[in-house]
DNA sequence: TATGAATGAGTCTTCATTCAT
DNA sequence: TATGAATGAAGACTCATTCAT
C-alpha cells in the first residue's frame, strides 16, 4: 500500500535529485537492464516515492532518453566534425581514435545500448542510436570499395565497441588493453583503406 | 477475456505442437526481445490457450532453454573437436570456418541472444553460453600471445556474429557478404598467429 | 500487496462469472458514477481478484460497452422497426409507448448513462447511444415543422428520460406516475403532429 | 517533469488570478467533467503551478463550489422572489421566463451539472443544487393537482435544462430556437394549471 | 503571491503460473 | 492433450494535496 517512507532521511542533498535519478538509473539499468529495472527499484534506493520520479522525468523512457543525450553528446558533436572533412586514412584513424576516447566516456551507457539492442530498438533513443551509427558508417566505409574491405570498416567499430564489453575478460592491465583494442582497429582501418 | 477459442481450427497437426510452440517462440522472442513477448501472445499466435504451453514446457524459460539446447547442439560438437584438437593455425582457421557455419544455421537464435544479453545473462541459458564462449576463447586465444594478437582473435570471433546481424544492413549480394566476413576473420585469426 | 483472498469462498457459482461482474459492475455504475468505480470495488464485492475481471472483459470499458449491448437491444429493435414505418401520428405514438417501456427494462443503465453524459460522451458507448438518438429523433421530429412542436417531440423524449430519474421523487404511485409520464409525452407528440 | 515555469509570461493581469482560475476550470470542467480534468491540466493551461492553485482555493472541490455560488446567485434571488409569489398562473410563467434567462447567463456550467450528475450529486453542491430544485418544484408544482398535471410541470423545467444542451443540434436560429422552447415550457405549465 | 519538490493513495492493466476437469 | 477460470504479484502512471521557501 503505497511508498512509505520511514522519517529517518533528513533534508538531504536538495535540488540534486534529478542528478542523482539519472545515476541510479543507469547503474541498475546497466545491471539488470531497461524492463527489468522498475521505477520501484529506483525509488526505494534514492529513498524517494515513485511519484518523486514523476516529478523529474514524464516517464520512464524519458529518463533513458535524457542519459542518452547527456552522454552522447561528444559523439555527436565528433559525427558533426567527421562529416565536414575529407574521407582521408588520417581522418578515419582520428575518427577511431577519438570514438575510442568516447566510448570509454560513457562505457555504462555502451554497454547498456549493446546488451538491451532488442529494447533499445523500441524505443525512441533506438532512432537516434541507427542514426549516428549511419553516419558514421557513411565517413569510415567507402561504399566503391571490395566488401572485404567494407567489413574491415565495420569490423573495427564492432571491436572498439565489444572491446568496452567482453575484452574485459582478458586478462592484463586495462590501459594495455585499450591500446592494444584500438591498435587492431587502426590496423583494419588501415587494411581496408589500402584496399586489402 | 479468456483464453477463446472458437473451433475454427482443425485438428491440424497432430503432435507436432511443442515444435509450433518453439518456432513461433522464436520468431516472436528473435522479433521483439524475451521479456517484451509474453505467453499470452505466443498461445494466441499458435490458436492454443496459454495453458496448453504449460503442457508442454515447465517454464516460459524452458521454451528458451530448449530452443538452445536444439539449436546450438552442432555448436557443442564443434568446441568438443576443437578441444581435442592441436592448436594449431589450420585447427583455428577450421573452427572458424565452421563456427561461421553453425552460426548461420542458427542465426535466429543467436540474433535474438546477441540482443538481449542483459536478459539472457539472468536466465540459465547465460551460463551455458558463458562456458561455450569460454571454450571458444580457450581453443582460439593464446594467453602467452602479445595483446594485440589476442585482441585480434576476439575481434574474429566478434566479426562472425556481427555479421549476422549489422552487416545485413551493407548492401550487396548475402552470398559474397558472408565470404567477405569469414575471410576477415580467418585474416585476424591468421595474423594473430603469426604475431602481428 | 496484490490482492488477498482468504480461502472462505467456496466454488460456488461456477460458470455465472461474466454474469455477476456484469450485476455488480451496473449497480456501481448506476450508484457512483464509472470513473468513481474502481475495478477493484467491483472485484471485492465478487471476492474475487481484479485479474479475474480481465479474464472476463479486456478493460474496464467493454464491461460497459457489453452491459450497452446487452440491455439496448430492445431499443435497437425498436428503432429498424420505426425506421421502416410510415410517419403517420400512429407510428409515432407507438414508438413512444414502446420507448418507455424499453426504458423501463433498462432503467439503471440509463440512469447511469442520463448521469455520466460527460463521460459516456467519451467512451465507445457515446457514439453509439448518439446514433440511436439521431434515429430516433429522425423519426419522431419532422424537420419541416414549425420549430415550437420540433421542440415538443424532443421534450417528449426528454420527459421520458427524466421521468425514470427525476420524476420518483414526486410523491405517488409508481405505475400511475409511469402512466402520467406517458400521457404527457404523448400529448406532446400528438399537438406536434397536428401542428401546434 | 515538474511544474516548470519558463519566464515567459509576464506580469499580465494582476490580482485576477482567481478569476483566471475559475474561467479556465469552467471551461475544462464543461468539456471533459470534473473527474477528467485535473489540477495539473487546469495549472498547465493557466502557465502557473499547481500549488498557485491552493493558494486561492483550499480543494479543487472549492473551485467548483465557488462557480456554483458565484453563477447561480440569479436564480437564488429568483426562487426566493418567488417563494413570496402567489401561486398564481402568472407567476408561475413569470418564473419559466425569468428561469430561463438565469439558465442562458450560466448555460456552461448548467451544462456541466446536466452531464456530470453522478459526480455533482456526491459534492457539496449536490445538496445545494437540490435544495434550490425542490423549491422551484414546490412553487411550480401544486401537489393536489392531478398526477399528469404535475409531470407537465417538471418536464417544462425539462424542457428549458435540455433545451441549453441538447437542443443546440436541431437546425435553426438560435433565438428562435430559445424562444420556442420557452414557449413550449409555458405552454405545459399553462395546460398544467388549467388542469389538464 | 506564488514555486519547487515531494508524498501517499490509488488507478488500470499485464504477466507467469496453477489446477480442476 | 488440452481448456476454462482464476490468482498473486508487480508494472507504469496519475492525482489531489502539502509545505518550506
Amino acid at each position: 500500500m503505497g511508498d512509505t517512507m520511514d522519517g529517518t532521511k533528513q533534508h538531504r542533498r536538495r535540488g540534486d535529485t534529478r542528478q542523482r535519478i539519472q545515476d541510479v538509473a543507469l547503474e541498475l539499468f546497466a545491471e539488470q537492464g531497461y524492463e527489468k529495472t522498475s521505477l520501484r527499484e529506483i525509488a526505494e534506493r534514492l529513498e524517494v516515492t515513485k511519484a518523486a520520479l514523476y516529478y523529474h522525468f514524464k516517464t520512464k523512457e524519458e529518463i533513458l532518453v535524457s542519459l542518452f543525450e547527456d552522454l552522447t553528446q561528444p559523439m555527436e558533436e565528433l559525427i558533426e566534425w567527421g562529416l565536414e572533412q575529407p574521407r582521408s586514412l588520417e581522418t578515419k584513424q582520428e575518427i577511431v581514435r577519438r570514438y575510442s576516447a568516447a566510448l570509454s566516456g560513457a562505457a555504462p551507457l555502451f554497454r547498456f545500448m549493446q546488451e538491451n539492442q532488442a529494447t533499445v530498438r523500441e524505443l525512441r533513443i533506438g532512432e537516434m542510436l541507427k542514426n549516428r551509427t549511419l553516419s558514421l558508417k557513411d565517413i569510415l566505409v567507402d561504399p566503391e570499395a571490395e566488401m572485404t574491405d567494407q567489413v574491415r570498416c565495420v569490423s573495427a567499430l564492432f571491436t572498439l565497441h565489444a572491446g568496452m564489453i567482453v575484452l574485459q575478460d582478458l586478462e592484463g592491465d586495462p590501459e594495455t588493453k585499450r591500446k592494444a583494442i584500438l591498435e587492431v582497429a587502426i590496423d583494419l582501418i588501415t587494411q581496408a583503406h589500402q584496399g586489402g
